[in-house]
DNA sequence: TTTGCATTTAACCAAACGGTTAAACCATTC
DNA sequence: GAATGGTTTAACCGTTTGGTTAAATGCAAA
């Protein structure tokens, strides 16, 4: 019973923490405000976590954790590259939409301290896009798919998977001017399908 | 010289303002890294422009306007319909290559405070989009171009003009543990060139 | 030179901020 | 039921924050 309410009110604080730094970022997010999220005393957001940069540090690694083991899966080497990257985009496009606001967060925070992406990324990240490319760039050798630019297909290929979500709030307002409705004309499923008819016609043969 | 030193005040603090809020965001920026960034009294800024929210709704508007000006251009009605594609491409991919913060500025801040959107962004926008889709959609029911998706193919072409610059920070890192180097293997003029090639492989005919 | 007025500054203020502490709480153990 | 130890709280602290003020500065007209 005890380890149990320790553990829910530490992850009670941890999701108020995430909502919060997600959307103020470190300097904008308030303590407060994150004991308000969490429903309990601002206190134990330092019982738990000594100071706001030990918190956010949780919050943010986990973050880059989540986010770079998902978008590093570039799985099963036996299958046909366009299977390898059919099943990518389906990752991806799935773990996007799960978490929308994740990607802007990583992007705005190393931005404002860039030093924290060779502390906190370079040690868990083997190399995101390594294998990307790199299979990429064998299958060009070998003549199964047409020559493309390797770095423009996959920063391409990145942003119609990413940006989608990233850019909801835009996206909603121009379609809603103009009849349309993002909720309904939009979805993961067409996404897919959409970046799938890139990747076919892009490296097709 | 009376005037001529007033406004030269007024705008370096906003550009102060406009480089701390586009960084920072409304709740993280601190009124004094404004006045040091501008290099003058902090009093200014309240001399100038009232308090911090109307400094803010200044540099925010500024960026609004400049945004969907720039995004809503989609010239010559007489000129086929790739040609006018292709042109807004060249136009956009300039603008957001010139302020390549600018748009997760704006997207940030609406998602933080919507109402904002509808005070600030519809008064001003006869509709974005709106000539896009709709034109797009006029070219396809007389058949010169195959049937596509009109909201898709804006969501996907946007992407791709767009997310290259807000994930700058992170393809720039994903390249270099690749043996690539995103400033020598990006650029503006080849990813004008991938957006065509998507266009004409998509509308293609 | 003096007057008048816009501009700039240092000093200051109350409120909000991140953080600490001592006491209260509460379930378990003896 | 008394003692133990992890958990929670209200009250508090020093600093930083956005904002104000009165005095100083500088420039142009009289």
């Amino acid at each position: 019973m005890k380890q149990l309410k320790d553990t829910s009110t530490e992850e009670k604080i941890l999701e108020a923490a995430k909502e919060v730094f997600m959307k103020y970022g470190l300097y904008g997010a308030r303590m407060q405000d994150i004991a308000d999220t969490a429903g309990i005393n601002k206190a134990l957001l330092h019982y738990y976590f000594r100071n706001k940069e030990k918190m956010f540090d949780k919050v943010f690694e986990g973050a880059l954790q989540k986010y770079f083991t998902q978008m590093d899966v570039f799985g099963d080497t036996t299958l046909p590259i366009k299977e390898r990257i059919f099943r990518y985009i389906d990752n991806i496009v799935n773990f996007l939409s799960e978490y929308p606001q994740m990607t802007m967060f990583i992007i705005k925070e190393i931005s404002i301290n860039p030093e924290m992406f060779k502390e906190k990324v370079q040690p868990l990240k083997k190399g995101r896009g390594v294998r990307f490319i790199q299979a990429l760039e064998e299958e060009i050798s070998t003549g199964k798919i047409k020559k493309v630019d390797s770095v423009m297909f996959m920063i391409n290929l990145h942003s119609l998977c990413t940006y989608p979500f990233i850019g909801a709030p835009l996206f909603k307002h121009a379609l809603k001017a103009n009849g349309k409705d993002y909720e309904k004309d939009f979805s993961t499923e067409k996404l897919k399908q959409s970046a799938k008819n890139f990747v076919e016609l892009t490296l097709g043969k």
